[in-house]
DNA sequence: TGACGTACCAAACGAACGTTTGAACTTTCA
DNA sequence: TGAAAGTTCAAACGTTCGTTTGGTACGTCA
């Protein structure tokens, strides 16, 4: 391929995904038609087929590009807290791998948190294996550290509160995936730190009114 | 209407909204046909429209059977809540305005959970009116209660940790949605206490680690 | 009794769906 | 240059969609 032909090629293939992920967090997944998907990516009807050889590839492909780095930040995030543990450097907290955890969620195009969160509203008979492949590493990842910050937690409990986070952030994800206004950003980047310090309060609490840090 | 008609008509719209409920919750609405219905429920095709005029219609009466009662408990018991504490008899906490809002949700048909937890991962467009139909007054009492008991709370602080409050239960709401055995009851159930632990930490937390109670 | 309204039915409507086809066009590389 | 591979196209495939139609059965009530 030359770099004519790569830059045709992706973009065609961009075009459709482009098109694909606005419509699939505007309408849903059974909601959004591959003929309505390359109208507005002004491509050809077989053209959706041809590079993702079904609906439900194109889907998956959409989820995966974006919620890729994401991820990656994460992890990358975590072990840099955990090297800096190791070594003496800083002390583990529930705040610290928190952050790991929601901080990337604000350095990502805005149409990101959108798409995560109208992800979530799909029949799981469709998103399943999706987000089973996407989030398996990364929910243990935290899932570990968590444990290790909250020792005094039964597994039962601690499942339960990692549950009720995941929760929480998804319906600051959903809060504003039908509007496409630049008003999304600031206010997700505005939602982050309250739901930082939310779930902190909610995975720290004991039944006597303390908290840990 | 003869008491016999009644009961065949009705026995009929049931039957409906029975098998519209369940599809609706297991493949949401665009992914559930009106021919799916008919058949689930036994019924001819055309029943459908003649007793709820459209697709719409029927998933709108699907949604408002179940959420009206709950609502109304909920309000119930705020309102009683509230009598108490005018008299006297108890002090209003955030404890207490959570469980008048949590609480219902564990006497109720199984079903209803994954139903409401569906209705918000639709497409905000098909579930926005609907939505704001059922819940507006709701909404209004209980933030209101809480505000009363947050009062050194900004609004907009109030408002976002209302906002992760719904989001914590919501969560739970669509976590068994896609399975129907008996568990799911149980889950849920015990779900319930440590949603309104959860929310209340995440409710009352300062910045000093101090709670509320 | 007989006109009337409600409830239900089989059948069909046109439209939209996801996907496939086969040819045309472009780029690759020996 | 010429065969092979990659990409895009108009057109059509068969299926399923939500809704409508016209007719039948049956209870109500003047």
């Amino acid at each position: 391929m030359s770099v004519a032909d790569t830059e045709t090629s992706v973009s065609t293939r961009d075009r459709i995904l482009d098109a694909a992920e606005t419509l699939f967090i505007e309408h849903g997944f059974a909601g959004t038609s591959v003929r309505a998907i390359a109208t507005e990516a002004g491509v050809n009807l077989a053209a959706t087929n041809y590079h993702f050889g079904s609906k439900k590839g194109l889907f998956s492909a959409v989820f995966q590009r974006r919620v890729q780095p994401i991820n990656e930040e994460r992890l990358q995030r975590l072990s840099r807290l955990q090297k800096e543990v190791q070594v003496g450097k800083r002390k583990l907290t529930i705040r610290l791998v928190l952050e790991c955890f929601f901080e990337p969620l604000r350095h990502v195009d805005p149409g990101i948190p959108a798409l995560v969160g109208r992800m979530h509203g799909e029949p799981a008979s469709l998103t399943r294996p999706i987000l089973e492949e996407a989030f398996l590493e990364v929910a243990g990842a935290f899932h570990g550290a968590l444990r290790q910050v909250l020792p005094e937690l039964s597994h039962e409990e601690l499942r339960w509160r990692f549950h009720f986070m995941i929760g929480s952030m998804i319906h600051l994800l959903q809060m504003h995936a039908p509007l496409g206004s630049e008003s999304t950003h600031d206010t997700f980047t505005s939602g982050v730190p309250r739901l930082i310090n939310f779930v902190q309060a909610g995975m720290a609490h004991t039944d006597n009114g303390k908290v840990y840090d």
